[in-house]
Formats: structure tokens, C-alpha cells, sequence
DNA sequence: CAAAAACTTTTATTGGACTAAATATTTTTA
DNA sequence: TAAAAATATTTAGTCCAATAAAAGTTTTTG
């Protein structure tokens, strides 16, 4: 059997966050009451929260099986990608610029910051942590691989910079979600600006030609 | 006479955020509530309402508050600096971070990113967006600077080499403040290897002495 | 199939943010 | 100083998240 019961505790969770996102994406995070999330699952209110505990553990659960796939796509991406890091990064954001608003809306993103932040420490938070440092990883193992094609200079500690990226893009993903305004093309640019200021380039490197070009530093 | 009623606005909202200030601290944002906050202001909970709209609003006073100043003490305290870029940012972080654990505790500066994420938009999130795009600017004079004093190539522009470091700052600082665990120190050293990874800086470079350090390029 | 275990649901309560409207007070101005 | 204007407070109420405990239901187990 493995389960019977199982099976319709998880059936039921799906229900919920599903329709937790329908409701979310209609009436918005403040105007959705746990009761009507409950009502439209067909349980009730004081079940989600026996599941989920409040409100924002519901949005996180969302996202947290929203990106379960992301990692797998980023590293599929990545590998086929064979311009410089600018091209990388560049690449990395985009992808997850995209993959955030197919699922949710960006009004439905700041909550998800805002409740991740807010609630630092708790399980959902941790779990969110948990993935932010993975999406990194993806970019750290790029990098390595990009040491060993010899398109990254071999001194260069490749955990230390692909952290580094990760964080620049993910300050840049949050002031994507913060502005309605702003769309994934204007992140991109951004982050070109960002790291071609970083890098301290002469405008356009060509390409392969001894791409270390260290700058004379003081 | 200018306004005696005026003074006496102000008199109570700087009672109302003093009091708010003291409660936080205390009790936590959640454990404090409005009427507390405007008992002990010795006004009613519904006048602190009639201010400050909600009690996200009233943190943000606060913190606008107390970010008047950091401005101009940043601007001073990086004139005075002579390192290079590294030293500069870590710096700057530093000095934000002390500022920042001087006036609140982090899970008030949770509480407070939390609410200019959620309420992106809100005006008092706009007023914040605009504390931390001074707060950049202030990085990017200090490179103008360095360029002119040819510590810093002028090929680089610098509101994007400053932008750019201000946001892996910003994300270091809500790392910072996110981990209870974490002090300015663990995250000074975090900036510092971000920032000699992107900078693709050859380990420790000592002084003029141009320690070639030639690394086999595969 | 019956008893026990594991959940869910119902019912009831609490607590607090936020709002609206009526009332009271203070300040201004004439 | 009295009327008017501006502002604060009181009062009353809504809404909803979150919790607790009792009652009901389904699943498992023996």
C-alpha cells in the first residue's frame, strides 16, 4: 500500500496550493483569506493551517515546488552556453527572471521576500536559503568548468566569484520584483552594466585572446 | 509663530517613533501593538494610526530617521580612506552595518526590509529606495574620486562600478541581518573575497612591488 | 469486523490591525 | 473673548489570522 492515507494528505496539499496560487493570482495575497484557500481546496481553513501553519508557509510552499525543476533547467541552460561570464550571469538571471513569472506574479514575489526575510529561521525560511544557495552552486560549477576550458582565469577561486554573481543577481531579482515597471530586458542590462564595471574591462574584449587581462591595480 | 501647532505635531511623532523605538526593542514588532506604542507616547493608538497609516509605517519613520545622518558620516568617513577598491567597499559596508545594529536590532531590520518589499510602491517604500540610492551615490563620488587620483582606471564608468558594488553590498547586509549568527567581521570577509574574486585580483597583491606571481595558464 | 489510531472538521475564542463616525479639545482668527 | 477651524480622542465595529479543544470521520491493525 505505502500509504493510502499518505496519498490523500498530498493530494489534499496540492489541492490547497493550488488553489492558494489561482486565488493569490486573483484577489492577491491580502485579499485571499486562509478560509476561502480552504474552501476552494474543499478542506477547511483550520486544516491548511494545520498544514502550512500561517499564511506565508503556504506562499513558500508554492514557490519551493515551483523551483524544484529550476536547478535542473539552470544547469542544462549553463552548459550550453559558451560565451563569457558577462554571457553567463547575463543568462543565469534571465532564466530566472523568466522562471519566476511564468508561476507567480511579481506583487506575489514581494511577499514571498518579504515573508522569507521577516521569518528568518523558520523551516520554510531555511528551505528557501537552502535553495537560493543551491541556484548558486549552478553558477559556481559553470565557472569551474569555464577554469578548466580555460575561459576563467585558474587563480580565481571559483566559489568565491560565483557567489559573488549569485548575490549581485539576486539583489538585481529583488528590484525586479520591487518595480512593476522594470522588465527582465532592463534587469539584463543592468546586470551587463554591473559586471562590466566589475570586471574592469576595456569596453569589448574580443575573445579568446588571453582573456586574464589583469588590470594594473594601484 | 510658525505653527504651535506644528511643534506639537512634531512633538508627538517624535514621541509616537521614541516610544516605538523602545517598544521594538523590547518586546519585538509582532509583541508590540499600536495602542501600547501610543500609550506610551501618551497619545491614543487611533492618533498613531491617523500619523503613521500602519505599524510598517511607523518603522520606516524610524529608520529614515536614523538614516539622516549615516549619509553624510559616510561621505566624511570615506574621504579619509586611502586603500583601493576593496578597502573602500568593506568600509562602507562596515560602516553601515554598525550603523544599522546601533539604532535596531536585526530582527527589526528584518522586519523592515520585509515592509518596503511587501509595500513597494507605498510611499514610505519609495523613501527608502531613495535613502539607498544616496546611499550608492555616495560610493560612486568616492570612485569619481579614486579616478581622478588614478587609483581607479578611467575607462570604468563610475555610477555603474558604484551601483553595482552597492548592490553586493546590500545583499551582504540583508545576509547580515537575516543570521542572527552572523557578525560585521564574517561579513567583511565575505565582501572581500566577492570582491577579489570579481575583481579577478591575483591573491594578495602586496604593493608596487608588481609580485608577477605567474600562474601556468592551462 | 471491531477497536484503536490518526487525522479532519466543527465550534468557539482571542487578539490585534485597521476604519468610520461622533464627540471633544485645542488653536486660530476676528 | 467668542466663533470658527483644525485636529485629537473616544467609541464602536469589521475582518481575519491564529489557536484550542471537542466531536466526528476515515484508515489501519489485530
Amino acid at each position: 500500500m505505502a500509504g493510502l492515507r499518505e496519498r490523500q494528505k498530498e493530494d489534499r496539499q496540492k489541492r490547497i496550493v493550488s488553489a492558494a496560487k489561482t486565488l493569490f493570482a486573483k484577489q492577491g495575497f491580502d485579499g485571499t483569506t486562509i478560509e476561502s484557500i480552504g474552501h476552494a481546496a474543499g478542506v477547511s481553513g483550520v486544516t491548511v493551517h494545520n498544514y502550512y501553519g500561517t499564511k506565508a508557509g503556504i506562499l513558500l510552499a508554492m514557490v519551493i515546488e515551483s523551483d524544484k525543476h529550476l536547478i535542473q533547467r539552470l544547469d542544462r541552460a549553463l552548459a550550453e552556453i559558451s560565451g563569457d561570464l558577462v554571457e553567463v550571469t547575463s543568462s543565469f538571471a534571465r532564466i530566472i527572471m523568466d522562471h519566476a513569472l511564468l508561476n507567480l506574479e511579481k506583487v506575489i514575489w514581494r511577499q514571498v521576500i518579504a515573508a522569507v526575510t521577516q521569518n528568518a529561521g523558520a523551516p520554510f525560511s531555511k528551505a528557501y536559503f537552502k535553495l537560493d544557495q543551491q541556484l548558486a552552486y549552478v553558477l559556481v560549477r559553470k565557472i569551474e568548468a569555464m577554469q578548466i576550458a580555460g575561459q576563467v582565469p585558474p587563480h580565481v577561486k571559483a566559489v568565491d566569484l560565483g557567489k559573488a554573481l549569485f548575490h549581485l543577481q539576486n539583489a538585481r531579482f529583488i528590484q525586479f520584483v520591487c518595480s512593476e515597471d522594470l522588465t527582465s530586458n532592463d534587469i539584463d542590462q543592468k546586470i551587463r552594466a554591473d559586471l562590466t564595471a566589475l570586471f574592469f574591462l576595456q569596453p569589448p574584449v574580443p575573445d579568446q585572446r588571453s582573456s586574464a587581462a589583469p588590470s594594473e591595480v594601484s
